[in-house]
DNA sequence: GAGCGATGTGAGAGGCTCATACATTGAATG
DNA sequence: CATTCAATGTATGAGCCTCTCACATCGCTC
């Protein structure tokens, strides 16, 4: 009783769930999603080896936790990216570059939320990704004039581009993904709007 | 002496680097690069758990030249299908339908090359990506007119869209891999397409 | 204030990676 | 031929990991 600090003393954790979820992508974050174990996690909160599995079913449903709370901070990174933009073409455009930054900024979180092969195949994690891409829907729809399969395929293109430019970055392709990582954006972004600008050609003479 | 069949009744195998690298393509396309083990490796090819390390460094090593042959394959794939198209533009375009039809069809293969976060980046992998790449350039240059950095930009968008495409394919986006392969990847092409329409203008008046 | 359900501990089974010492073999050499 | 040697495979084991199960401890409810 009376945690003094950040409550450890006692036997029971407090709030061990949000703990793991924390560092685990503090661990993600500097070892990679394979590097990371839940031993590790375990450690780092100060916990025995079994401690977690209380809380997640297994190593990958802990990931996924983590990826949920990743995709909240992309979705804000974004929210806020756009919120003075004004004209649609622009909005889906600063999307491509928010990805991006989102994956230089959390690294081994975008890793987590967007490799393939990483087991977070869990349906909350699914269908936040789903609800981010559909954050975009009215603006696509503006820019390719009401045409609902038009929309869709813009937007699966931009949703592509932007996770390819996310995965160059992070491969080294361009060099340090730190130090690059504002250039690339600024680059995603301009093809985005190459794609933008292409697909209402595209669908106008379609 | 005349191994009779495959050659495994004998003390030494014969060529286990290069069965090694046979099954390990098969199990990561079973159970994925996270599933694989080098000891199922190991098992498979009828050989004590140690001994691919006589051939292989550590498991990564054994991935990576798993992930050597995938890109000769792509690499072959793309060729196939470029041999009879004239167009650079269409050269251009080709190429995300083929990396979206070499992802549907290696699978565990496309994820160890490409997936972020799969410890990959051998030396040798790195370059015959680069090289991939390095096959479009003179068609990049014909279709932005000899610009340098334009080119290059081109083929980074092309590359960042296939690899998106590809991404979103195997995730699952589009629903089964196998069935919707081939139809996403006539849309990523279709998208290629628009992207260097795109493109061109942007360059021309920039 | 007694009991109960939730949460953490400790020990351990089974699997994996990788190192090290030893066995076997094909090929080169005298 | 017989021998030797480097290459290749085996056996063993240390150390780590995941996940399970019986047991300990705590906060809350009645």
């Amino acid at each position: 009783m009376a945690p003094s600090c950040k409550g450890r003393a006692t036997y029971h954790h407090g709030d061990l769930a949000a703990a793991l979820v924390r560092v685990t992508l503090e661990i993600v974050d500097e070892v990679g999603v394979r590097g990371f174990s839940v031993a590790e996690a375990a450690r780092r909160t100060r916990v025995s080896p079994g401690a977690p599995y209380r809380h997640f079913a297994d190593r990958d449903a802990l990931l996924a936790a983590a990826a949920l709370e990743v995709s909240r901070r992309l979705r804000a990174l974004y929210l806020e990216a756009v919120a003075t933009v004004e004209s649609p073409q622009e909005r889906l455009a600063t999307m491509a570059g928010s990805v991006v930054r989102a994956a230089a900024r959390f690294r081994g979180g975008y890793e987590l939320l967007y490799a393939p092969g990483v087991r977070t195949a869990h349906p909350d994690v699914v269908t936040a990704k789903r609800e981010f891409v559909d954050l975009l829907l009215p603006s696509a729809f503006e820019v390719v004039s009401e045409e609902h399969g038009a929309a869709v395929a813009l937007l699966e293109a931009l949703q592509a581009l932007a996770r390819g430019y996310a995965t160059l970055l992070l491969d080294g392709v361009f060099g340090d993904p730190d130090e690059v990582a504002e250039d690339v954006a600024a680059r995603a972004t301009r093809s985005a709007r190459a794609l933008v600008a292409g697909s209402s050609v595209t669908s106008a003479d379609d």
